[in-house]
DNA sequence: TTGTAAGCGTTATCAG
DNA sequence: CTGATAACGCTTACAA
């Protein structure tokens, strides 16, 4: 039962037609007779035939494939990008081949080559914490292969970007920490290369100043992962005075902190209020629940798809360097609630 | 700058040598001099030339690529049997298309074609909540192409399965609940076609059934989603006699009946104790902390593609198909603590 | 209306 | 040691 996929050829012989007929049957020529159409698309059905990508992508030089470089899949917001993805690239007929780097360049050069192999027609890159070269991105469009970044973009790659606007996004966040009546405000930084690092740094600073706060280089921490937080937090929470708010690059070191800052016996948000950046679904379990900065993963795989898609068809001739940039929204919830006394929650 | 890939045929001719000479000398094969393959290989790393892969898979009939049928990305367990599955993948040698189905058949059987068009070398599949035909599946074994169950599989097609075992996850989970004191143990259930379903039902039925506690069908609810547990815990909380365990076929289900429960001024474990099943980030973050089943996505991923490789390399002549049950354990946190206090956490 | 043949990029077979 | 040539599955001029 276990066979081979059936090929053209297959049906041309079991028909004594030739292939070119059944090529030209299958697509609907007006040449071919409707007699004939009608045997060959019912002989290819009972077959199950299948056109066979490889030899289609090969002689058309169009994979009708893209191909996505993601640091991590396991969080939320990737996967959520990947959606966006999928579903743009499906509805244009096109197909996805998801590779992770896990935040190595090693890996990113690696799968860049593999993409580049297997022909994709275009590319979408988040690029990994630790890149810090770019060659390899450069040579895919030494090849052609149009590229769009979605979230973390590199300078040095003039290309299109979807990204949310990080800045405004720690502004707001930093800002509604002032605003509930935080003066001392930690800040839990990613490292500057990948640009969002550095933008929302610079976020928290402007915020910083605009409301006549120094910045104190001092409470800003490079922390970015469950890892760094454990290793930080002790020291952090034995300064004098106590800091009383946090603004963390993302969700995940926020929620971490919140976890730490109770262990010690403080509460959240009376001793310190915290605001995460991403609005992953951790937001709304973590107690107290999380204030944090919403990120549009589903629409930004989209949009930045639907960029890509675009590049693609025109054969990447364009030459401005689009970017789409996304509001983001600040969502308030318990961890900076200024009349929370559910924290028990 | 922006160009075409570079071929065998460009090197040869920048050479002035043949195309087989090239290829020849680009795997090193012994007939070619020294002089020749110093010469290609130069040049080749100059012009950054790289194989087509869809050429070679043409040729070979060896994709070196296979395909993930997966239902929702956006799961942490789903994630991370993508993980396990990249790198088992990467390992050999092979590269990885991931589709989602969204639990849709539908889309099941859409993606099915697609990657049978993409002469993918073995699928690996979780089937989706709502197939219950599986045609789709057969047909992909009548062209050849090895098929691995990974968690979810359906019994009417035979092959390969790495699972864990579910009815004994779901025994465990029970049994806690019942050591820790409940009597009245409700069940949130996934649909039966599954398998998991079922057979976590039947784990819960049997602990009960060992335990001397008669089953009341009245206990089993089918809610495997967040929005279900909305839809029916009011009805489950106004129930008198009060339950006073559940036990849940996810994490999302148990963490959302947590919340609900929380909010309707019981208390978790006091009131009502609460088990999982999958152990995903989110048990750590809940408020009590989550009791639940550790599921081993990575290990599943890895496992399973491993079963894949093997078939592949081996033709799928194998006639028996294997499993792979992974041996579940229990993880305890304060949703069934005794002694926890600490509900405000 | 249908068939023949060339070609997409690569490798393997066969000659030289 | 190297070069033609055919073949993988399919499309598409060009012929018939």
């Amino acid at each position: 039962m276990s066979g081979v996929p059936v090929t053209i050829k297959d049906i041309a012989r079991m028909l004594g037609i030739s292939v070119s007929t059944v090529s030209r049957a299958l697509k609907d020529h007006p040449d071919i007779s409707a007699e004939t159409k009608e045997k060959v698309s019912e002989t290819a059905r009972k077959l199950n035939y299948r056109p066979n990508a490889l030899a289609l992508g090969l002689k058309s030089s169009k994979s009708k494939t893209i191909g996505v470089i993601i640091p991590e899949i396991v969080h939320f917001f990737f996967s959520s990008v990947i959606s966006g993805i999928e579903d743009a690239a499906y509805e244009a007929g096109y197909n996805v081949i998801v590779c992770q780097t896990n935040e190595m360049y090693e890996r990113e050069t690696m799968v860049a080559r593999t993409l580049l192999d297997h022909r994709v027609e275009g590319i979408l890159i988040s690029v990994a914490k630790t890149s810090m070269k770019f060659d390899h991105l450069a040579m895919l469009q030494d090849n052609g292969i149009p590229l769009v970044f979605y979230d973390r973009l590199c300078t040095v790659i003039d290309t299109d970007a979807v990204i949310i606007d990080d800045f405004k996004g720690a502004y707001m966040a930093t800002e509604h920490l002032i605003s509930v009546g935080c003066h001392n405000i930690v800040h839990f930084a990613a490292p500057e290369n990948i640009l969002i690092g550095k933008l929302r740094r610079e976020g928290y600073c402007k915020a910083l100043e605009d409301n006549n706060i120094p910045v104190d280089p001092y409470n800003i921490y490079l922390c970015d992962t469950m890892e760094k937080v454990a290793e930080k937090i002790s020291r952090i929470l034995s300064r004098k005075p106590l800091p009383d708010g946090i603004f963390a690059v993302n969700d995940s070191t926020a929620i971490g902190a919140i976890q730490e800052i109770k262990k010690a016996g403080l509460r959240v948000p009376e001793d310190i209020a915290v605001v995460g950046f991403g609005n992953g679904p951790h937001a709304v379990i973590s107690c107290p629940t999380l204030t944090t900065i919403d990120q549009n993963g589903y629409e930004m795989g989209y949009e930045a798809t639907r960029f890509l898609l675009d590049r693609i068809v025109k054969a990447n001739i364009l030459v401005s360097a689009r970017k789409k940039v996304f509001t983001p929204s600040l969502i308030i919830r318990q961890s900076t609630g200024r009349n929370t006394q559910n924290t028990r929650f």
